[in-house]
DNA sequence: TCATTTAGTTTCGACCTCAAAATAATAGCA
DNA sequence: TGCTATTATTTTGAGGTCGAAACTAAATGA
């Protein structure tokens, strides 16, 4: 690979990030929901439409502390987004859920994300599909061969 | 393109940009340089080795305010990464560079973007890296659209 | 000279995060 | 059963990151 190219693609890959997040916190405020925040909005979507999971495994599937999540979703509930449900078997575990409101930015969230990977992926065929998920799938296993993740 | 294709993308997408950040921390941490914080090493970049950017240029890279970057170069001066330098000709104007030690961790990062750049597209040719570089190029339109960027 | 503009800094408050201690419930075992 | 250890969550305290707005210093221009 060329040194141009990979500048390119290198400078491609840090500012895309950021760009998306800027352009969801936008979208946010000019939306009806300007109370929350996209990192809300993020924990919203991993607590999800219809599992009831507890705080430990949304907390790992934002790979933040149970302790912060807590905090968050405190607010959460305060905003009348998200329920939390005590499980009759045990006790100790806290379940997490949407209310109404909550259901409603889940989905203008997960619609947002359909639109970025169809634009992303516009007029590609099945083959260049492929090429860009083993892409991502190199960058994953750098990443993971650089600092493997203590699994769970 | 098909749904769950649709999925692993977005996934892929999603996380890849937390695992770069985190995987560039823990490699801080293990390294000589234990004072800085990635977005430091970040605006360490953006300052970059010769060309003595202003305050507000610098800011403007990194999209937060001159306020914010002020204060973090505080942290960087006091840490000895950089440098400030007064203009002569306009006295209003502040000049950064790096120190010695801001010249080393620059390069320290760049070497691991390199490395990821590379292991990114291992075994693609040309044409192949041409697809991604149009997917993320798509992604940047679509991003521009959603909400364009107040050029300057 | 004096008002305006420009570059940078300071201050304040909001948000996000973790580590460690505290609380509450359950499980295991003598 | 009663005690201990373990597990899940919450609370507390502190630090990092950030922007908005007020402020300072320097240059410009009428």
């Amino acid at each position: 690979m060329d040194y141009s190219t990979a500048k390119r693609i290198n400078q491609l890959l840090t500012t895309v990030y950021g760009d998306i997040v800027r352009v969801e916190e936008l979208a946010l405020r000019k939306s009806q929901f300007k109370d929350i925040s996209i990192k809300e909005v993020h924990a919203v979507d991993a607590i999800s439409m219809y599992e009831h999971k507890t705080t430990s495994e949304v907390a790992r599937e934002l790979r933040i502390t149970p302790g912060t999540l807590t905090t968050m979703v405190n607010h959460l509930v305060r905003k009348d987004y998200v329920q939390r449900i005590r499980s009759d078997d045990d006790r100790r575990f806290v379940r997490l859920g949407l209310t109404h409101r909550g259901r409603l930015i889940y989905r203008a969230h997960a619609s947002f994300h359909r639109q970025m990977v169809e634009s992303f992926a516009k007029d590609m065929d099945d083959e260049q599909l492929q090429i860009i998920e083993k892409a991502l799938l190199n960058l994953e296993a750098f990443l993971e061969f650089a600092s493997p993740t203590p699994n769970k």
